[in-house]
RNA sequence: GGGCAAGUGGCGGAAUUGGUAUACGCGCUAGUCUUAGGAACUAGUGCCGCAAGGCUUAAGAGUUCGAGUCUCUUCUUGCCCA
C-alpha cells in the first residue's frame, strides 16, 4: 500500500485554504452563523487543551460553512496579564514583545493544525487598537453610572502586590500565585455589576442552549436570597440592632441575637479585655465563607439584652459572634437554633434555649424536646401564635407583613453577588483612563487623548505597581483646565479584556469606534461558544454584564445575551508517572525507564507540575494534524474528559492511512456485474448513515459521529467487492469524504482531488440527505414471552397484529417455550415487539 | 458542610429516550502474508457452563406486559460553591 506523506498533504491544504478564504457576507441574518472558540493566553505554546477545544469548534464551523451559512469564525489573544511580566523579569524581554513572539509562535501552531479560522479578524488585547475602545467603553460605562470607586475591604495577594476579585481567590489562595490571601483596605475601581444582579439571574433561564451545570453555578454565584430586616431594641440602651434573616418565620424560635465582630455594635467592647481576646481568637479563623464554616463557633457575651419584637417581655442575650460576616445581610442575624445548624452548634455551647417552632408533618422530628441536630425541613409552624399551623412559605408572607405593618422591618432582597474590583497593580494590562486632580476630583480624560498608552520603559524588577513607580508618566494635566493632574496607575483586570473581546470580532478593523453598530447586530449574539468549564462564572458572568452594560449605553444594540449556544468541552488527561523517590516522570522519560521503578498513577488533567503534558506540535509532525484532531473528537464525548494515549492517536493515524486505502481501491477499481438491488441497498443505507451524523454533529455527540465514520467505511470497504456499479461507488465515496471533512479536513480533500479532479475550499456542499430512502421498509420484531426474548422475527413494515402473531407462534424457539403453557395475554407493538404472558 | 452530576465488558464508551444491552474504537486471542513486525488482512472476544441453557448495566426494592432508561433507599466516584 502507498504510504502517504501527511506532512505535504498538511502544508499544501492549509495553503490552499489561506489562498482560497471565504469571506463573510453580512447578508442573510437567517443563515449567519458566529462559531467562536474561547481565545487562548498566548502562553508560547498550544497544548493538548487548546487542540480539543479547537477541534470541536472547527467541526461546527466547517458543517455551518459547508450547509451553506455566513460564518465568522474568529481567533484572537488574551494577550495582557502578569506572566508576560515575569518573563520579561526572567528573560529581560519586554512584555511586549514577550507576547508578540509568543502570538507569532501559537499562530503558526493553530494554523497548523488546519482550522477554518479567518485570519484577518484577528485582535489582541494588548495592542493600542484594542485597549483604546476598551478605555472608550470604560468612561461610557463611568457616565452611565456602572464604574464606581469605593474603598473597601480587598483580597490582596502578597506575592504578585496585587488585588484579587473573589473570584480568583481559590480556597483562601491567590489563583495564580497560590500564596495566602490577605485583607487589605483600599480605594479600589468597581463595576457596577451587582445592578444587574437580578436579571442575571433571571434570564439564566432564557439560555436555552447552556448547559444547565453551567446555569446553576451562576445562579449560585449570584446566590439571591429573600428575607427580611428586623430591628430589634435593645434594652438598656435605646439602640436598635437591625438583623436579616431568611427565616423570618422563625422569629418566635429566636433565643438570642448575633452581630460580626466587625459590627458597629463591637466597638463599644474595644477596650474589653475578653472581648480583645475573642477578637484576636477569631480572626486566627480565616475570612473565608469555608473557614468561618469549619471553625468552632466562638461568641463573646455582650451582657446586652435585645427585646423580642413579638413576644411580650422576652429578652434575648447578644453575643458577637465568629460565624456572622459583616458584608452579608447587615452582619447580625437573629439565632433561631432549633432550625439552624450554626445556630443550634453556637446555642449548645452556650447553653441558651432551643425553642421549636416548626414541626415535620411526615416525621416525628423537630417537636421532641431534646434535639440532637437543627431541624430545616418542611413542615408546620408551632409555638408561634398568630403563625402556628400555617406552613413555612405562608409563615413567611404573614409575618412579613405583620413586620411592615408594624413599621420594625421590611422585606429585603440580598445578593452574594459583589461588585467587580478591577484594579489591578499592574503593568501589563489596560491602563484606566481616569487622572486625579489637585482638589481631589477624579475624572475620565477626554476620548480625544485615548488610547492612554502604557509607557514602554518601566522598571519590572522593583516591588510595587510599576507604573507608579515609574518617573515622568503619571503625570499629566487635565485637558479641559490645563491644571496638572496624575493618573490612575492601576491597570484593569483581563477579565476585563475578554468580556467584550467577541463584539470586537464583528467589526475587528474600526478605527474610531469599539465596534460597527451593524455589524454587532447582524452577528451577535454568539451562536456556538465553546470552551472550558472552569470559566462558568468568571469570564462568561462578566460578559453577560458587558452586553447589558453596552446596551444600557446604546439604544441602538438590542443584544442582551453574548452567548445563545454554550458548550463546555472536558479536559485532556493523561496517566501520571512517579519514580521510587516520589518524583513526577514525563511521558518520554517513562518510555525509557525500569517500569518496575516507576508508579503508574490515574490520568489526571495534563499539567506541568505532574510532567504529564504532550506536546501537540511534535504530535502533529509524526501523525499529521489529521489523525491528532480525529483522536480528540474519538471516543469520549466532547464535554468529558478525554485520555491521551499512543494506542489511541496511533490508532487513527492508521485510519487516516486506511481512509486514503479505500480510496485508492476504489479509483483502481474496474466494473464488474451490476445489481440495481445491491446499488439501492448500498445507497440507501449510506443515507441513512448521512442523517444520522448530521443529526449527531448539531447534537454535539462527536463521538458517536466518529463511531458512525467507522461504520461507514466498513461499509464502503465490504461494497468494493459487490455488485456495485464504480460510478455509484465514486460518487458515495465523495459524499463520505463531504460529511467527513470537519473532522479530517486535509485528507479527504486530498482524496476528493483524487476522486473528483477537483480543489474544493470550504464552501464545498454538505450532501443532500433523500428521506424518500430513510423510510424502513423492513423491521425486525422482538418476541418475547414474559418480557423475556426468544426470538426475533424479520417483516414487512406495518403488518397488523394477527399476522405476525401467527408467524411468532412458528419460531422454533418461540414454539418449544411455549409448549404446555397457556397464553393468558399478548401485548403487541407495531413493528416493535410481541410479549406472550403466559401461565 | 451544602449543591449538582454520574456509576454499563479488561479499558474509552454506544443504546432511536420505556421495547434486540454491550454499537464503534482500544486491548487481547488465533490464523494468513512476510527475512522481520510495534505493518496489513481474516476470524473471535460481557460473564458462568462441555453443552442445552442461565446470568448481566454499582447494590437493593418498586412501577410496568417489558427498566441501562422512570420512582425510592443505600453505597461509590467526580465536579462546583465554599
Amino acid at each position: 500500500m502507498e504510504q502517504i506523506d501527511i506532512q505535504k498533504i498538511d502544508k499544501k491544504w492549509q495553503k490552499f485554504w489561506s489562498e482560497k478564504k471565504v469571506n463573510p457576507k453580512n447578508k442573510n441574518k437567517d443563515k449567519k452563523f458566529y462559531c467562536l472558540e474561547m481565545f487562548p493566553y498566548p502562553s508560547g505554546k498550544i497544548h493538548m487543551g487548546h487542540v480539543r477545544n479547537y477541534a470541536i469548534g472547527d467541526v461546527l464551523a466547517r458543517y455551518k460553512f459547508m450547509n451553506g451559512f455566513d460564518v465568522l469564525h474568529p481567533m484572537g489573544w488574551d494577550s495582557f496579564g502578569m506572566p508576560a511580566e515575569n518573563a520579561a523579569r526572567e528573560n529581560k524581554l519586554s512584555p511586549k514583545e514577550w507576547t508578540k513572539s509568543n502570538i507569532a509562535i501559537m499562530k503558526r501552531q493553530l494554523q497548523s493544525l488546519g482550522l477554518s479560522i479567518d485570519w484577518n479578524l484577528e485582535i489582541s488585547t494588548c495592542d493600542e487598537e484594542y485597549y483604546k475602545h476598551q478605555q472608550e467603553l470604560f468612561i461610557d460605562f463611568y457616565n452611565k453610572g456602572l464604574v464606581i470607586r469605593k474603598e473597601t475591604y480587598v483580597n490582596w495577594d502578597p506575592v504578585d502586590e496585587t488585588v484579587l476579585a473573589n473570584e480568583q481567590v481559590i480556597n483562601g489562595r491567590g489563583w495564580r500565585s497560590n500564596a495566602i490571601v490577605e485583607r487589605k483596605k483600599l480605594s479600589q475601581w468597581f463595576f457596577n455589576i451587582s445592578k444587574f444582579s437580578n436579571e442575571l439571574l433571571e434570564d439564566l433561564d432564557k439560555l436555552t442552549e447552556w448547559p444547565e451545570k453551567v446555569k446553576l453555578m451562576q445562579k449560585n454565584w449570584i446566590g439571591k436570597s429573600v428575607g427580611c430586616e428586623i430591628d430589634f431594641e435593645i434594652n438598656e440602651s435605646k439602640e436598635k440592632v437591625k438583623i436579616f434573616t431568611t427565616r423570618p418565620d422563625t422569629i418566635f424560635g429566636a433565643t438570642f441575637l448575633a452581630v460580626s465582630v466587625d459590627h458597629p455594635l463591637s466597638k463599644n467592647f474595644e477596650k474589653d479585655k475578653d472581648f480583645i481576646e475573642f477578637k484576636k481568637k477569631s480572626s486566627q479563623v480565616g475570612t473565608t465563607e469555608e473557614a468561618i464554616a469549619n471553625a468552632e463557633k466562638i461568641g463573646f457575651d455582650t451582657n446586652l439584652r435585645a427585646k423580642h419584637p413579638f413576644i411580650k417581655n422576652k429578652k434575648i442575650p447578644i453575643f458577637v459572634a465568629n460565624f456572622i460576616l459583616m458584608d452579608y445581610g447587615t452582619g447580625a442575624i437573629f439565632g433561631c437554633p432549633a432550625h439552624d445548624q450554626r445556630d443550634f452548634d453556637f446555642a449548645t455551647k452556650y447553653k441558651i434555649e432551643i425553642l421549636p417552632v416548626v414541626k415535620s408533618e411526615t416525621e416525628n422530628k423537630g417537636s421532641s424536646k431534646k434535639m440532637k441536630q437543627a431541624y430545616t425541613g418542611d413542615g408546620k409552624i408551632i409555638n408561634s401564635e398568630f403563625l402556628n399551623n400555617l406552613k413555612i412559605e405562608e409563615a413567611k408572607k404573614r409575618i412579613v407583613d405583620e413586620i411592615e405593618r408594624q413599621k420594625i422591618g421590611k422585606k429585603k432582597i440580598s445578593y452574594r453577588l459583589k461588585d467587580w474590583g478591577i484594579s489591578r497593580q499592574r503593568y501589563w494590562g489596560c491602563p484606566i483612563p481616569m487622572i486625579y486632580l489637585k482638589n481631589g476630583k477624579v475624572i475620565p480624560v477626554e476620548k480625544s487623548e485615548l488610547p492612554i498608552k502604557l509607557p514602554d520603559n518601566v522598571d519590572l524588577n522593583s516591588k510595587g505597581n510599576p507604573l507608579e513607580n515609574h518617573p515622568t508618566w503619571k503625570k499629566t494635566k487635565c485637558k479641559k483646565t490645563g491644571e496638572s493632574a496624575t493618573r490612575e496607575t492601576d491597570t484593569l483586570d483581563t477579565f476585563v479584556d475578554s468580556s467584550w473581546y467577541f463584539i470586537r470580532f464583528c467589526s475587528p478593523k474600526l478605527k474610531d469606534e469599539p465596534f460597527d453598530k451593524k455589524a454587532v447586530s447582524y452577528w451577535m449574539p454568539v451562536d456556538q461558544y465553546i470552551g472550558g468549564v472552569e470559566h462558568a462564572i468568571l469570564h462568561l458572568l462578566y460578559s453577560r454584564f458587558f452586553m447589558r452594560a453596552i446596551k444600557l449605553n446604546d439604544d441602538e444594540i438590542k443584544i442582551k445575551e453574548p452567548f445563545k449556544g454554550l458548550f463546555t468541552q472536558g479536559m485532556v488527561c493523561h496517566e501520571t508517572y512517579r519514580d521510587s523517590s516520589g518524583n513526577w516522570i514525563s511521558p518520554d522519560e517513562f518510555k525509557n525507564i525500569e517500569k518496575s521503578k516507576v508508579t503508574v498513577g490515574p490520568p489526571e488533567a495534563m499539567s506541568k507540575s505532574k510532567k504529564n503534558v504532550i506536546d501537540p506540535e511534535s504530535m502533529i509532525k509524526i501523525y499529521g494534524a489529521d489523525a491528532i484532531r480525529w483522536f480528540m473528537l474519538s471516543d469520549s464525548p466532547p464535554d468529558r474528559d478525554i485520555q491521551w494515549s499512543n494506542e489511541g492517536v496511533s490508532g487513527a493515524h492508521k485510519f487516516i492511512q486506511r481512509l486514503w486505502n479505500i480510496n485508492k481501491k476504489i479509483l483502481e477499481r474496474k466494473d464488474t456485474k451490476i445489481s440495481k438491488e445491491d446499488e439501492l441497498i448500498f445507497i440507501s443505507k449510506f443515507n441513512k448513515y448521512l442523517f444520522k451524523i448530521s443529526n449527531l454533529i448539531e447534537k454535539f455527540q462527536l463521538n458517536v459521529a466518529v463511531a458512525n465514520f467507522y461504520e461507514l467505511t466498513h461499509l464502503m470497504n465490504e461494497s468494493i467487492s459487490k455488485k456495485i456499479s464504480t460510478k455509484c461507488l465514486k460518487e458515495t465515496q465523495g459524499k463520505i469524504m463531504r460529511i467527513m471533512m470537519p473532522f479530517v479536513p486535509h485528507i479527504t480533500s486530498e482524496c476528493l482531488l483524487e476522486l473528483e479532479g477537483k480543489n474544493f475550499n470550504l464552501k464545498i456542499n454538505w450532501p443532500k440527505v433523500d428521506t424518500s430512502l430513510l423510510e424502513e421498509k423492513d423491521v425486525t420484531i422482538v418476541i418475547q414471552i414474559n418480557g423475556k426474548k426468544r426470538g426475533l422475527l424479520s417483516t414487512k413494515k406495518d403488518i397488523e397484529e394477527k399476522a405476525i402473531i401467527t408467524m411468532a407462534k412458528n419460531i422454533e424457539n418461540v414454539r418449544k417455550n411455549l409448549i404446555n403453557k397457556k397464553i393468558i395475554k399478548n401485548i403487541f407493538v407495531k413493528n416493535k415487539v410481541v410479549n406472550f404472558i403466559v401461565s
